[in-house]
DNA sequence: ACAGTGATAGACCGACTGTTCTATCTACGA
DNA sequence: TCGTAGATAGAACAGTCGGTCTATCACTGT
């Protein structure tokens, strides 16, 4: 019944904390969160029963988004399998050349996550298989004869892009890495079919 | 003088230090990493200045131990530029597979580090680019067109093998690097080879 | 009018942060 | 033997951490 001319607390403190956490990474403080948020203290605990809490919430929000978001862009390239990878890389190219850019916020959140137990872990992890089997969909639709295997060779191809794009962005690492995807696509046509199960 | 019997207070700090930060990441604590050490705290601020100036230091000592452990594996391979090249996937698979395996330390720091003015950010920036002039040098060996953008690109594989290493072990990042770099190394010679290897 | 609900502000807690301090001990050189 | 340097232990600093608490305010439905 709210919700429609303000977002409410819940919604501004996922909306800070999603901010906030990937500008200055999970170990801002408490304060800056609720100050962000413009939210009482308590409302944190008892929305999300504690700071954990709140940054796995965010993670989860955000792989939602970024999954949606790989959706779209592939979608909106058409319907050849094809096109439709390699839109993500020139999306990643747009992404990683973006001012706030700041790297990966799910190998941020796993590298900083010290705790194995960290419940944002699943999360992130979750995130990656449903991306590598967005891929290995399109490669199946390709007829490439190892299409998971392929699909975790283009993840690993857009994680090292988002990785190098924080750490080396002269170098174009978007447009480096669409080269090789373009080796992993082209192996559906001209390549025999290799070992079945490698 | 010393330095044969027993450390010192200094390469014990950097000892514990390294190991710590890697196994915990960047926001251990001064006082765990003075226990690790066994040393008093004002050797900590006598030596390096502060927790930023050890850090910095253990990232520089890192990287150069890295950076000769690459030369290493390398010249362990024999003197074929593409035998060497790869070594160091067929390595990286091994890193990775090992127990106490947490990602990649330099990409850890850059994302922890929140403040872009850290001294540890020049740090890594420089191992990165020796470490690119290494494949670098091996590809204008072989001959290759563009052995900078290659170069970079088998940097970015290497960070990419080293995320999924962290987040998707299962899927043998470092084998699915390797392949990929073999393409880009087969970029040497007039025709793509396209022979399967695997 | 009134209780119920959810949000607010902010004091407060113990634990921990990085840092500075004094004081003591030990080893080496003059 | 004495002085100095370097290391030690550990108290103490102000600040921040995440989390709990009380109290007040605003809105809602009955």
């Amino acid at each position: 019944m709210s919700t429609r001319t303000e977002p409410g607390p819940r919604q501004r403190l996922l909306d800070a904390a999603q901010e906030l956490t990937y500008q200055h990474g999970m170990g801002v403080g408490v304060d800056a969160l609720l100050k962000g948020a413009g939210v009482a203290r308590r409302s944190l605990y008892e929305h999300f029963g504690g700071k954990d809490g709140l940054i796995t919430e965010v993670l989860r929000r955000s792989a939602a988004e970024d999954e949606a978001r790989y959706r779209r862009t592939m979608d909106a390239a058409g319907h050849d399998p094809r096109a439709r990878l390699l839109a993500v890389f020139d999306r990643i190219g747009e992404i990683v050349a973006g001012d706030g850019y700041r790297g990966c916020r799910y190998l941020a959140a796993d590298l900083a996550l010290a705790d194995p137990e960290h419940p944002g872990h699943a999360v992130t992890r979750e995130y990656r298989e449903r991306v590598a089997a967005l891929f290995a969909a399109e490669l199946a639709r390709l007829g490439h004869p190892r299409p998971a295997a392929a699909g975790d060779q283009l993840l690993l191809l857009v994680d090292g892009a988002l990785a190098a794009g924080a750490t080396r962005p002269a170098t174009d690492p978007a447009a480096a890495a669409r080269e090789l995807a373009e080796q992993v696509i082209g192996q559906a046509h001209d390549r025999p079919p290799l070992e079945p199960r490698a």
